[in-house]
RNA sequence: GGCCCUAUCGUCUAGUGGUUAGGACACCAGGUUUUCAUCCUGGUAACCGGGGUUCGACUCCCCGUGGGGUCACCA
């Protein structure tokens, strides 16, 4: 069997860090089954829809190296892939389930259904449709409609009858329809709802595993009804974990925390680093392995060691995993990748000198400006942090000493500059940890910096010359 | 609240009737070291509870409990 797959966003927004993970696993499945991802656009919510939205979802997707088969952007053979442009289609299919008794058309109004809702939350039951219109005679409801009275499109949902399906990470599952309310096919806009629309796609673009987040196995029966409704066949199921916030609390969400897709990249993570966290959420290798690159994946991965369970957004791996990415990077790629992360200021050309000294203090790739900052700006020096265990005469006097002894060097490197400041500290005896911590603090303005010969160095002779003679020229 | 899903260290997980319950992140300690970081070594830490089934349950069943999802003219 040809297996087809789809990620199918509506642009309401950002793209979803959760998107990009369902998409990696809708694309890796269909990919390892040798068949086709296709990128579907839902835009059948007007109100919620947002100006760039398809622009966006796609930059995102790109962004993480997902590319689709078939899209809006590419076509295929089952075109229009955006379903604002597919209206006819759901009007039609609606059509067949009006003229088969199975759907019918309904003039609640808003006011009505509130109503409704009221009524049915004070006596303690879940809200829901009565289904007043379910038996109104269609010659009434034609007039009505030809009269220009705006309607929707109801699913005559049967009673008492118990729908399942099989999901291909949790097995069986099972509703009663009666659970289950006439629901909205077509809105009084005229576009259809999202139940009407997945089906209808799915089906007519071949579609053979659904695999969505787990917030949509409530609505599985709905859409197993219309399956059923129009005699089609049913694709494969699989109901993926949604992720939680951090702290392991509800679905992770804008309010606890940016959850955009861009904005993980934005921020200095690396997109393999968030891609490879994505992989090992709630799955693992056979073996165990945690790094794996996506064709690894592709390999191994299978829907049914998935785990059944929502999963915590552990920040604290990623930040583990996107390190050792870094890491892994030649130099020469680090600097590609940290080209809009280094300062307007920053000096060019002691990029190469300075890299490696920070490499395996990045966490992400935004730490670069905090870590480097002192080799081209002089921070501000706290005189206590200068002082610490030693009195000022003394600081004063290797500062002096250090400064007269660097002042003579004609070869400015850390080998250099290291014997130099060596030798003071035997010949003078001074407390090693005091006096090069002394000394870090006067160069940089900082307790945590890389190896200090090697900062000194790269910060250069003159500058770091001048850094000492402003301390010594000031009081403390 | 109804319905649905779910349940091993704080987190992500391995485990499929008999294990000293393993790994990773995080955390703690030690080592390397001029600080931080990297790296190396070690450590703390879990089978939600109660009933069954069984010679034997983390593993199978039931009931609780906890967590999550969902109940729109949103997807």
């Amino acid at each position: 069997m040809l297996v087809r797959t789809r990620l199918a966003p509506s642009p309401t927004g950002a793209m979803h860090i959760g998107s990009i993970a369902m998409a990696l696993k809708n694309y890796v499945f269909a990919k390892k089954h040798g068949g086709q991802f296709i990128l579907r656009i839902e835009d059948t919510d007007k109100t919620r829809e947002v100006k760039n939205g398809v622009a966006q979802i796609m930059e995102a997707l790109h962004a993480y190296q997902i590319d689709w088969d078939e899209g809006p952007d590419k076509g295929g053979p089952y075109e229009p892939y955006l379903q604002s442009r597919r209206l006819d289609l759901y009007r039609q299919y609606a059509q067949i389930l009006i003229d088969r008794g199975q759907a019918y058309y309904c003039f609640a109004t808003r006011e009505e259904l509130a109503e409704m809702r009221q009524k049915a939350l004070a006596m303690g039951k879940p809200p829901r449709y009565d289904g007043r219109y379910r038996d109104y005679p269609r010659e009434k409801a034609q007039a009505r409609i030809r009269a220009g009275e705006k309607y929707v499109i109801r699913l005559k949902v049967p009673s008492h009858q118990e729908i399942g399906f099989t999901d291909l990470i949790r097995g069986q599952i099972k509703f009663n329809s009666d659970e289950i309310s006439d629901q909205i096919l077509i809105k009084s806009d005229g576009y259809p709802t999202y139940h009407l629309a997945v089906v209808v796609d799915d089906h007519l673009m071949k579609i053979t595993h659904v695999m969505r987040g787990e917030e949509w196995i409530s609505s599985t029966p709905k859409h197993i009804l219309l399956y059923q409704a129009f005699g089609w066949k049913l694709p494969v199921f699989a109901h993926i974990p949604v992720f939680l916030n951090p702290n392991g609390k509800g679905k992770m969400s804008k309010r606890k925390g940016d959850v955009a897709a861009l904005s993980f990249l934005q921020k200095g993570y690396l997109k393999e680093a968030v891609l490879n966290f994505l992989m090992i959420l709630g799955w693992t290798p056979k073996d165990q392995r945690e790094i794996l690159s996506l064709t690894e994946y592709q390999q191994e991965f299978d829907l049914k060691d998935l785990s059944h369970n929502a999963v915590a957004f552990d920040i604290k791996k990623l930040n583990w995993l996107n390190g050792i990415y870094i890491r892994q990077l030649t130099d020469q790629q680090l600097t590609e990748r940290l080209r809009p992360f280094i300062p307007e200021g920053f000096p060019q050309d002691k990029l190469e000198q300075i890299l490696p000294l920070v490499k395996e203090r990045l966490v992400t790739l935004a730490d670069f400006d905090q870590l480097t900052r002192f080799f081209w700006q002089r921070m501000p020096v706290e005189s206590a942090q200068l002082l610490k265990r030693a009195t000022p005469n003394l600081v004063k006097k290797q500062l002096k000493l250090t400064l007269t002894g660097l002042s003579q060097l004609d070869q400015w490197q850390a080998a250099t500059i290291e014997a130099i400041i060596r030798n003071l500290e035997i010949e003078h005896q001074w407390q090693r940890k005091q006096y090069f911590m002394m000394l870090r603090i006067a160069f940089t303005g900082s307790k945590a910096t890389p190896p200090l010969f090697q900062t000194i160095a790269a910060i250069g002779k003159n500058e770091s010359l001048a850094r000492i003679k402003l301390l010594l020229d000031q009081e403390f």
